[in-house]
RNA sequence: GCUGUUGUAGCUCAGUGGUAGAGCACUUCCUUGGUAAGGAAGAGGUCGUGAGUUCAAUCCUCAUCAACAGCUCCA
């Protein structure tokens, strides 16, 4: 009998007979790691553990703690839904039914039923019945004639669609208990580890996406191997709940919308404003100490201007309509970005290669027409501020200029504690040229420096493809807050479009003109953005340089309104952002109202501190933390919560 | 943009085919209280907007706008 020679992900190698399963080679490791399994990658393919392994191959073992067993035991999830559904309710129709990142849905097509709460109910129960079965998942190929044969005589007209675009000789069914279904897999072995069950919403959703097809009922649920960890999760989605910036926005009158203003268009409020500039002096200050120069460039601009940049070509719907001015022929568009501004910055003098690179920085507002149903809080608007720059170098300073960037975006993320990102490189499609502009050549050299770049700053990286700007390839940054979700944050991209269209030039150490290259740059993204995840991060506990109001001074009584009124005083020469609440109310309640306002100190003087120059302080959250003299609470304050700098 | 749900006081939300209610917030008064809500009185709403049905509409019907959820999109 032949072996086949498994490769482990510790480099490590061992022969087994040919056609040896995953789960033969996990039992052969350990007992454990038998048990635990969920699926098995297969020279970068996710297999299920019982299919035969006909040739030398490098494997990776799945458990619930990789992404590919989740994907593997949420996958089966589905399928163990639609043979609940299928169970209980007769003539149901079945669209696709994928894992997602967190649990996995299920199209289906009901007919005219409808589907509420006590059917989720009804659906979860049966679900836990037949996984209780021990139901195994059998993969089977199948020739596409016996596949249209099953569906044909099943009634699944969708099942059928999708049949349609495989090819013979690839298609396989997987089948548990009385259900079968088109599926390429993987799976799980069998049905017993699905232990905790939660059908989470239902929602519509078009058949394969396209508004013009049918619209069918789409069940979101999430599985468990164990019921803690659907309580923890459950108990995440309440958290996340009380942190959505919107709710919190509201709450601590950071910014509001009005139908009046328009749709999309934040207005900041005061408190709002003192978090959104400190966060930009912040980025000034580092930007400054990064060798950037500040510039201002107005809100409108020719509609030539983006004709010259391709923005117009590309996006000119998208935008908002020209503003037509008296004269005749006259337009301007919002501005949709800020390059090419910068472009024509760049031109008002020839450059010489001495004085590359430059850095043009500006908090720019843009406005970008986003469909009314795109629209969402602070994350997705209208008009908003990019913590923008360009930076125009020559083509060998781009590596290191692009990893001066990422130190910056590094320095903003460590300040505001987010410990926890990775960076997508955005890639060109290869395969769909056509979306770009620029030739092979500049593009391959853009991507490979960027990998170098991150690579440089040992920066995790995920390529994928299609993901590209038109322009240019890009890296963006994405964090996880502290409930783990992710968001994409900063950006950086390379561009060598942009130069050549605005015919930008230096001239170089041989007397020639050449084109510079230019780095796009925002490590916040947008203000807005960027606050929005800023406030769910922290859920609304900014950190102290940041809070709008940072101390409460709380007089006991009137009679103290004095001394507490001498004590803001001394706050505000120190620059502590304070405020005073002399209201006629009971200490407690006071307290009580800067507690729900997030307010990290509160300095509370009575009889006592007044006569001895104390405050007594108090923490959020935290309570009582003594009485201190009012300068060495300043000093202190000051000494702790200055406004990060770059190391 | 498409589909669904929702729209009542500044906020959170009850409620009814016979032109509205609670708690909090707000104003005034009493109270001068030491670490998460002291007491009393008062003021505040053409029930999202427009049309229709009806003797009568906040409630029923249609349209429209907005918010929310999902889909699609995101320089």
């Amino acid at each position: 009998m032949s072996e086949v020679k498994i490769t482990l992900p510790d480099g490590s190698s061992r022969n087994y007979p040919e056609n040896v399963t995953g789960m033969a080679i996990a039992q052969s490791i350990s007992e454990g790691l038998a048990r635990n399994a969920l699926s098995i990658e297969v020279n970068g393919e996710i297999w299920d553990l019982s299919r035969p392994i006909a040739k030398d191959s490098s494997i990776r073992i799945f458990t619930w703690n990789d992404k590919g067993g989740k994907y593997a035991f949420w996958h089966s999830s589905a399928h163990l839904f639609a043979e609940a559904l299928e169970a209980l309710y007769s003539g149901v129709k079945f669209g696709i039914g994928p894992p997602i990142e967190n649990g996995f849905y299920y199209d289906v097509d009901l007919g005219d039923r409808t589907f509420g709460e006590d059917d989720l109910k009804k659906v979860e129960a049966k679900m836990l019945e037949l996984a209780k079965k021990n139901e195994v998942f059998v993969r089977k190929d199948v020739s596409k004639k016996d596949a249209i044969d099953f569906f044909t005589k099943k009634g699944d007209p969708y099942k059928l669609e999708l049949l349609e675009g495989l090819s013979d000789g690839s298609i396989t069914f997987y089948e548990q208990g009385n259900f079968t279904d088109l599926c390429r897999g993987p799976h799980i072995p069998n049905t017993s580890p699905i232990k905790a069950i939660k059908l989470l919403n239902v929602a519509g959703a078009y058949w394969r996406g396209n508004e013009k097809n049918k619209m069918l009922t789409r069940v979101y649920g999430i599985t468990f191997p164990k019921a803690k960890e659907l309580e923890e999760y459950l108990h995440m989605l309440e958290e996340a709940k009380k942190r959505d910036h919107r709710k919190l926005g509201k709450e601590l009158e950071l910014f509001a919308f009005s139908e009046k203003v328009g749709l999309g268009l934040p207005l900041w409020l005061p408190k709002g404003t003192v978090l959104r500039e400190r966060l930009e002096q912040f980025m000034r200050k580092a930007q400054i100490r990064a060798g950037y120069d500040p510039v201002v460039t107005p809100h409108i601009g020719s509609k030539q201007l983006y004709v010259t940049s391709g923005h117009y070509e590309k996006y000119g719907k998208d935008s908002f309509q020209p503003i037509h001015t008296p004269e005749e022929g006259e337009e301007f568009l919002l501005k949709p970005m800020n390059c090419p501004h910068h472009c024509e910055i760049y031109k008002v003098k020839p450059r010489s290669y001495k004085d590359l690179p430059i850095r043009f920085a500006e908090f720019g507002t843009v406005y970008r027409y986003e469909q009314s149903g795109e629209l969402h809080g602070l994350t997705r608007v209208r008009g908003f501020t990019q913590d923008d720059a360009h930076i125009f170098c020559r083509p060998e300073q781009v590596k290191e200029e692009f990893i001066k960037v990422i130190d910056l975006v590094l320095h903003v993320f460590k300040s505001l504690g987010f410990e926890n990102y990775t960076a997508q490189l955005s890639l060109r499609d290869p395969a769909d040229k056509q979306k770009y502009i620029g030739e092979d050549e500049l593009w391959d050299r853009a991507e490979r420096e960027i990998q170098e770049a991150a690579d440089e700053r040992n920066l995790k990286t995920v390529a994928v493809k299609g993901e590209a700007a038109f322009y240019g390839p890009k890296l963006d940054f994405m964090v996880k807050d502290a409930l783990g979700r992710s968001w994409q944050l900063g950006t950086i991209q390379v561009d060598y479009q942009l130069p050549q269209r605005f015919e930008l030039e230096y001239v170089g150490s041989d007397n020639q003109k050449h084109t510079p290259v230019m780095i796009h740059r925002a490590p916040f993204g947008s203000m807005e953005r960027f606050i929005a995840v800023l406030i769910e991060h922290c859920a609304g506990n900014f950190p102290i340089w940041l809070s709008p109001e940072q101390v409460a001074v709380l007089p006991i009584s009137e009679r103290f309104n004095e001394y507490a009124g001498k004590v803001i005083q001394e706050l505000k020469n120190q620059d502590i952002r304070g405020f005073l609440d002399d209201r006629d109310e009971k200490i407690g309640r006071k307290i009580r109202d800067a507690e729900v306002k997030k307010v990290p100190y509160m300095l509370i003087v009575g009889e006592k501190e007044a006569a001895e120059g104390m405050v007594a302080v108090r923490r959020h959250g935290e309570g009582d933390k003594g009485s201190v003299a009012l300068e060495v609470f300043v000093q202190q304050f000051l000494k702790e919560f200055s406004m990060p700098v770059q190391a």
